[in-house]
RNA sequence: GGACCUGUGGUGCAGCCUGGAGUGCACGCCGCCCUGUCAAGGCGGAGGUCGCGGGUUCAAAUCCCGUCAGGUCCGCCA
């Protein structure tokens, strides 16, 4: 890891209390006389002449030796002034960086007494998570949490780096925004001096860095808090941080070519390692090979088609546009009841069904459909998805989109390991359709935002058939996860309106809502293109983290709530007559 | 809104399926002993609303229903 370490700072971090961190001595220090400061991460007496105190701090543990007793306890706060020696022969400690010397014939002073902490502070002891947010405070004070927030800090100092580098220009944008309705659920902030007038907390500052463009800022960029009041997930906060940036008179190659330089910038600077160019794929090939948009790459196996095989099939369940299958490795092996959840999920996801097949070791098929195979069936169910004895293979018929993406989500469910094991794959998927099916009064969807420019080739589509026009958007995917989206942004009044028109956005309609970006694109909008990638979820997969609380100081759960401070709560009715709100109590 | 998993001294678990005294393990905590340990060691001790409520039963940590909390996922996240 090549964070600031504390070899580097070390001077810095001196202090009128401390000479030096305690996970910073080394032999070099012998002799020397030094005070240090800590925690009381464990200790050892040996009656009344000696004890050893393993002193912890923000750099690590350093062990102090005291020639007599002491009356400390777990986690008290000392201040250990003693001399640096090496260790006795044969007492060298090999599992701590400062395992070669010791502080010897310390005097302690107590800065701090402290309650025995309700759980153990090393990294090995394993604790629920419920209690790890109770005690956060505590819970940081562990290495993996000091660990985890200085690698988020050093990812940032890179980011910032690599757009400063760049030429773009850090710009805040406002965090009391206007109501925007449209996409994510806004948290609102009522106003004391409008009454019954909100603010809302930005779910992106994306119209804020649109006008920013306008404003002739040309490169914006902004580590820039999200907030959207929608359900949590592990990769999921209401409150999230992103690397935002929008440019001037720029292609979608050069946003994928900025936000590609800061992205590896900021891998190697938390793994150590820069990985390669990040490879390319549209999204219908996306879909077709891996059944999501999202793919993770580091699963080789891919859908396979048998839509040929089985044009003419006798076989009815087979009988569908599209005949695509899944191997699983190994899959022969479930059991009955497990095949038939897998088929129930299928079936949630929309499928008519899902057809199985176990792959017997002497090469036959073990399903409830076998009977009705043809022998040039069975042999291609095998071949093309390049199945094994004792590997299973899933088989969905449908519509394309439906039978990928419900194997997609089986590929996903089955194949996929933890999202920070192994090598990183990004991939930066692309051509992403305009519209993803149409609402309940028939007007399309946008799949990105209504701001997003058509692809150049299906400006066309767009007046005869918009559902099949592709988009200038692209998404950054990692391991599975999706990092981030970008796109194109309309720039002129008259496409903006064509796109409005077709979502079914009236003009009062979107005069209402976009009215202020709409007047600032009359007076002269730079063709412009934009991105944002969540900084959490990236920091979560370079510390091998499976959710993004792990990387953040102060998570809440999957409700909502925060364990330590018991946030949401009530407010008083004065606050709330100021603020001009009156609450209704939750119907039972 | 929905599905599934979890809830047992301070912490982590076992016990639950197949009901029979809150029994057990590890860590931590408290006391005493101990001059080279490092997850120190030895001896002794304290600590429980088995998440909560109801039901079944002679009897419930265990079975059933409800509920709360935490988690994973679906919906949702332009």
């Amino acid at each position: 890891m090549t964070t600031s370490n504390e070899q580097t700072v070390a001077g810095v971090l001196a202090t009128s209390m401390r000479d030096l961190l305690c996970g910073a001595l080394r032999p070099e220090h012998v002799g020397q006389q030094v005070r240090v400061c800590g925690w009381v991460a464990r200790r050892r007496e040996h009656g009344e002449h000696l004890a050893f105190i393993d002193l912890r701090d923000r750099s690590g543990i350093v062990q102090c030796v005291v020639d007599g007793s002491v009356d400390l306890r777990s986690e008290y706060v000392v201040q250990v002034t003693g001399t640096v020696r090496p260790r006795p022969e044969g007492t060298l400690n090999e599992t701590i960086a400062t395992g070669a010397v010791e502080i010897g014939d310390c005097k302690v002073e107590v800065l701090a007494a402290a309650e025995p902490p309700p759980f153990g502070l090393e990294d090995r002891s394993e604790v629920d998570e419920q209690i790890r947010l109770r005690y956060r405070y505590l819970d940081l004070r562990r290495p993996r949490m000091q660990r985890n927030l200085r690698i988020r800090a050093a990812v940032n100092r890179a980011l910032r780096a690599a757009m400063d580098r760049q030429g773009f220009v850090e710009v805040e944008t406002p965090i009391l925004w206007a109501p925007t309705p449209e996409g994510a659920r806004e948290f609102a902030v009522p106003s004391r001096l409008h009454h019954g007038s909100f603010y809302v907390l930005p779910q992106s500052p994306q119209l804020a860095k649109q006008l920013l463009m306008v404003g002739g800022i040309d490169r914006y960029y902004q580590i820039a808090r999200c907030m959207r009041d929608e359900d949590l997930r592990a990769d999921r906060q209401f409150e999230f941080t992103q690397l935002d940036l929008e440019a001037s008179f720029v292609t979608q190659d050069d946003v994928m070519a900025f936000v590609s330089e800061a992205v590896l910038d900021a891998a190697e600077v938390a793994t150590g390692v820069r990985p390669g160019a990040i490879p390319r794929m549209t999204w219908h090939e996306a879909m077709d090979r891996f059944g999501v948009d999202k793919p993770d790459l580091r699963v080789e196996i891919e859908l396979t088609d048998l839509s040929e095989t089985f044009q003419d099939s006798e076989v009815r369940a087979f009988s569908a546009p599209v005949v695509k299958a899944l191997r699983i490795p190994d899959g022969a092996t479930f059991t009955r009841s497990k095949l038939d959840t897998l088929t129930e999920k299928a079936k949630s996801l929309g499928a008519q069904g899902l057809a199985w097949f176990r792959v017997q070791d002497d090469g036959s098929l073990d399903s409830p459909l076998d009977r009705f195979l043809a022998d040039t069936e069975r042999a291609a169910i095998v071949e093309r998805s390049h199945a094994q004895a004792g590997d299973l293979v899933l088989i969905v018929a449908d519509e394309w989109r439906r039978a990928v993406e419900v194997l997609g989500a089986l590929r996903a469910q089955l194949l996929s390991p933890p999202v920070g094991e192994g090598e990183p794959r990004y991939v930066w998927v692309m051509d992403f359709p305009m519209f993803d099916g149409v609402d309940a009064d028939g007007n399309p969807i946008s799949a990105h935002h209504p701001f997003t420019m058509p692809h150049p080739d299906d400006f066309e589509l767009m007046k005869t058939d918009p559902l099949k026009a592709r988009s200038q958007a692209y998404d950054l995917v990692l391991n599975g996860w999706e990092l981030g989206s970008g796109s194109v942004r309309i720039h002129r009044p008259d496409l903006q309106s064509e796109v409005f028109r077709a979502l079914g956005i009236s003009e009062e309609d979107a005069e209402q809502r976009f009215g202020f970006l709409l007047g600032a694109f009359r007076h002269g909008a730079p063709p412009h293109a934009g991105f944002a990638f969540g900084i959490d979820r990236l920091v979560a997969i370079f510390t091998g983290a499976d959710t993004i609380r792990e990387v953040i100081a102060f998570p809440k759960t999957q409700s909502g709530t925060d364990l330590m401070t018991q946030a949401p709560s009530t407010i008083s009715n004065s606050a709330l007559l100021e603020l001009g709100i009156r609450t209704i109590p939750k119907e039972s």
